[in-house]
DNA sequence: GGGACGATGTAT
DNA sequence: TACATCGTCCCT
């Protein structure tokens, strides 16, 4: 197991990011996620990682959304309130965790730095491997994010931000440009 | 009912 | 560069 780090000493109570912060635009979610904690306090432990890497997924009119194929069952969640879970399988193998932002959209979790409560050999980089080294799956779709047991807290940011293209979605036209990817600039833990 | 395909990860 | 593996979406 790793150590606490410097903004999660032993005996602190992280503090839950409230739904204020989740309801702003997408683009804006995305980066303000960047250094916060994911926390899932599961099997009486808890596994903690730092947000490293997100895309923004914008709403239905982009096409590399899911919510562009407009209301289905799945990405009903979306357009419901922001600060939920929308978890979906992709590829048939890999768990993908989302934060909803509303009207369509959300933000993607690519990577997370590892904190507390993880494997030693436990791999966050990238969006499959992380809700596997978290212990994430369908079980928490549209489940709510501002409180335990799945759930987001304030964390620190020691270094700058950078953005590109989004990961996978060269199906989406012009939208497959736009820089949606933001991640923390001098991290280890970036994906790829 | 059937088929194509994917916001990935790992092995070859 | 191949492919595992299955839910979702769309067409027949």
């Amino acid at each position: 197991m790793r150590e606490l780090d410097i903004d999660l000493r032993p005996g602190d109570e992280p503090i839950a990011l409230a739904a204020a912060f989740y309801a702003r635009p997408p683009l804006v979610v995305a980066r303000a996620l960047l250094g916060q904690l994911l926390v899932h306090d599961v099997g009486g432990a808890r596994r903690v990682g730092r947000i490293v890497e997100t895309e923004a997924y914008v709403g239905p009119r982009d096409l590399a959304c899911h919510s562009a194929k407009g209301r289905t069952p799945r990405t009903e969640v979306m357009f419901g309130p922001p600060g939920r879970a929308y978890v979906y399988l992709i590829y048939g193998m890999h768990w993908c965790l989302n934060v909803v932002t509303g009207a369509g959209s959300a933000v993607l979790i690519r990577a997370l730095e590892p904190v507390a409560g993880l494997a030693d050999d436990a791999r966050t980089d990238g969006p499959g491997r992380l809700t596997r080294a978290m212990a994430i799956d369908r079980a928490h779709n549209a489940r709510s994010l501002l409180e335990p047991p799945l759930w987001i807290a304030f964390g620190a940011r020691r270094s700058p931000i950078a953005r590109g293209p989004r990961i996978g979605i060269d199906y989406a036209g012009a939208w497959a440009a736009k820089p949606y990817r933001f991640w923390v600039r001098d991290s280890e833990w970036v994906s790829r």
